[in-house]
DNA sequence: GTGCAAACTTGCACGTAGTGTAACAGCGTG
DNA sequence: CACGCTGTTACACTACGTGCAAGTTTGCAC
């Protein structure tokens, strides 16, 4: 492997060098293979290509990643993971819609949304979206489901498996096509303005959800940068 | 091939001989990767298995799809087209989730969701929903996207992106969810009774869609078998 | 029917994906 | 330092997916 003792830490949580090791090596894959993809385009470079950008073999590749895509869609992971931590700490009683309007909010800065954004202007004219970017989303929306269920777990409705899994896959769909309107629209632009422009749209999406998409009374703002 | 003349049909409509031969072919390797999936289990059987149960040589096979799973995945792709299909020719001034209710529930027949339940009862312990069946739903979104985008293009409100995407989506991820705890509540039971159960979930999950997931003031019907 | 062109199938070859295995190297601990 | 554990590496092997150059079938005109 490329990488030495490396002294210096960010996270006081994770000390053993183990740990280290293996979260730098996993950050090399996923750096080599995004850099493979802004150079040589999608589809064209080999598992065996990104092992030897990032100093190991193809072999330990396959330990990290189970394919080119699914080092690629680490970098979804990576951000919904973070969006469903956000909503994890949201208080319990407070509406579903709302958590997960407050926890996407917390998302739309530069830090987070980079290498998303970059990621999908490099994929968007390939094939759609690829199959584990896909599966990313539907991983993240069984854990809103999850999340979704514990809260109503013992509200009075007694709300079944099917408003359940509705909510969530709804929210999943209106927040992924918040940022899908957003990135046709700007692009990789991250600029304040931009940003503002994808809170609105995760704004409205939300508000369009909660309100049965009958929007026949509320012409309200739908752009706003 | 293991196809010679065949004198019987059934659609008037496909006249050459061609395409005859190229829809037995597929429904011969649907039919053969079913079979292996029902005999041998997910992932325990390869290409060269498909084509051998189908008559037909490996390359063949990859000339009409490119992997197993999209062999199996052709499944759910006939019935979401079939879906669309219904989708098209309800009136273009009705509101959209009523249409999408009444095109799903036309499809709530036996012969139409027969292969999809037995697909789902094959697969559904396996690694969640493979990579092309999601793409599958993905493709039946985008096809609403287009048809819902068609159908608002000359409205007062002069409706969005947004609006459409968001739209298109949560009625994709409302019509799945209720075929999930269809599934997982009745498995492949395909009688008079799960079947009106399976019309109730999709008529509740658009309307909670429609309702905003605003339960509070209707405790209504959710289980009706 | 005969001949021809287009469409389809097939075998072959090749590069790549993904996995099991066993030897090897680095890390943590006594 | 030496030992056990964890992670890396090389190697071998099966299967996937595709380009190519045959061979075969179908549609069509004569």
């Amino acid at each position: 492997m490329a990488l030495p003792p490396s002294p210096q830490d960010v996270e006081p949580a994770a000390p053993s060098r183990r740990e280290l090791n293996k979260a730098a090596t996993r950050q090399a894959i996923t750096d080599s293979a995004l850099e493979l993809l802004r150079s040589k385009g999608p589809g064209n470079f080999t598992v065996e290509d990104i092992a030897d950008a990032a100093g190991i073999s193809r072999r330990t590749f396959f330990n990290y990643f189970g394919s080119t895509d699914a080092a690629l869609a680490s970098i979804v992971h990576g951000f919904l993971d973070n969006a469903i931590q956000q909503l994890r700490l949201r208080p319990a009683e407070e509406p579903m819609l709302e958590s997960a309007q407050a926890a996407l909010m917390a998302l739309a800065d530069p830090k987070a949304v980079a290498p998303l954004a970059e990621l999908f202007t490099l994929t968007q004219q390939s094939p759609l979206m690829s199959h584990t970017e896909l599966e990313a989303w539907d991983h993240c929306r069984t854990q809103v489901f999850t999340i979704a269920r514990e809260r109503l777990a013992g509200t009075p409705g007694e709300q079944d498996e099917l408003y359940v899994h509705a909510l969530a896959g709804s929210i999943m769909s209106c927040g992924k096509a918040a940022m899908e309107v957003w990135f046709s629209r700007r692009g990789p632009d991250l600029t304040p303005g931009s940003l503002a422009e994808l809170r609105q749209l995760l704004i409205d999406a939300m508000a369009l959800l909660g309100a049965g998409f009958n929007t026949t009374a509320s012409p309200s703002a739908t752009r706003s940068s």
